[in-house]
DNA sequence: TGTACATCAGTGAACGCGCGTTCACTGATGTAC
DNA sequence: TGTACATCAGTGAACGCGCGTTCACTGATGTAC
């Protein structure tokens, strides 16, 4: 429907450099201060700005975290599709490129500032869950999320020769609570647990040779 | 090592009331706002006390999140070991019996405000990731959870007539995780997920007739 | 049991600070001729 | 290409409000005789 949000304003490229630029400083803000804990005064200065440009951009701050879950949307699903692409392009999988798929769908492990990113997601996820005009949007997001995520999952487990023990909808459910739980012992400086090892394990248990 | 907080002032039974119901009350706030942004006035009023009272049983907003995470350990313990008890209790077990036992033992679906619940333990663990005074001594709580419900885990599993076809420890996680992230359906308000199958695969995947 | 006093737990007014948001402004960018 | 003007994006001072924290206080609880 709308573009970004339904700003009056129509949006140059200038003005959208701008938005890009206060959405990335807010990430490590959030991350940093949590979503309530953020002032919009912090976000500015990260981003080299001063907050007239922030309401020039946005009508309030909820409004910035809606246009962040816009961006995570599409973050997300570029993330699936290049794992596709990558699929697409090795024709044989062996056990191990099957697992380094499956964890690049998931992505975040390959950005930047995962723990930036990871931390901030899950404000966003805790927002939404807060906020009842959120709530759908997001939900509807995560299924989206997980539908395609399943269609890969799907191709890539026929690919290396493998069959699934359990329904795709839930191998693929199943596998991303594990990369959830993995992020988190990352999240706490965890050091005693073989996380490559843990994710082998489900992906071992929801399949078996066809 | 100390009580609760190095309360300089003895508890007393009344001291240790009030501090009980500014926590309980903070849970609700918390669930609500987020942890940064719940105000000591909000928290407080919910209580039914003044600012002032709170002051006198805590330092500090800081020291009340720290009491919180010390009382969802004991919880979280608590339901570990009921869950345990259950068990024991029951001779033969069939295999629905052991996924109810399962979810016991994670507890919080048994809690009488289950959502407020979920919502501020995930509060909980990111201000922990956040505050590095808070990630030890959280993600040890977390990993001695881990390995009780894993006794659990295996003691149930032999009960049943099964066996785990991945190590224990790795099995305990995927549940928990999977547990989690059919919590988060709950907060967002899915329905078009059927929970108890989903967990139901996990259980499946990782075991086998013995 | 009754009185006198000490201690304690919670009250509520007060403080200064930093927040979200507004708005009159200025300098940079874009357009017309 | 050069000048004149209009529009736009971001500035920064100002606002009022609600926050975390302090503290002098009061009424309730506990103790001694």
């Amino acid at each position: 429907m709308s573009q970004t949000t339904s700003t009056h304003p129509p949006i140059t490229a200038r003005r959208a450099q701008t938005r890009d630029r206060l959405m990335t400083a807010a990430r490590a803000v959030f991350a940093e201060r949590g979503i309530p804990g953020a002032s919009v005064e912090e976000i500015c200065e990260a981003a080299g700005f001063t907050r007239g440009a922030f309401y020039s951009n946005f009508p309030d701050k909820s409004a910035l975290v809606l246009g962040m879950i816009r961006q995570r949307v599409q973050a997300q699903y570029a993330a699936a599709e290049r794992a596709v692409a990558t699929m697409k392009a090795a024709g044989e999988l062996t056990p191990e490129e099957l697992l380094a798929i499956a964890l690049t769908a998931f992505e975040k492990f390959g950005s930047e500032e995962p723990r930036e990113t990871v931390l901030a997601d899950r404000e966003l996820l805790l927002q939404a869950a807060r906020d009842a005009d959120l709530r759908a949007p997001y939900l509807a997001f995560m299924n989206d999320c997980m539908e395609q995520i399943a269609g890969l999952v799907h191709d890539a487990i026929a690919h290396a020769g493998l069959q699934l023990t359990v329904p795709v909808e839930h191998a693929v459910r199943v596998l991303a609570a594990t990369h959830d739980h993995l992020q988190v012992l990352d999240l706490l400086g965890d050091t005693g647990t073989d996380r490559q090892a843990v994710f082998g394990s489900v992906v071992t248990a929801v399949t078996r040779p066809a």
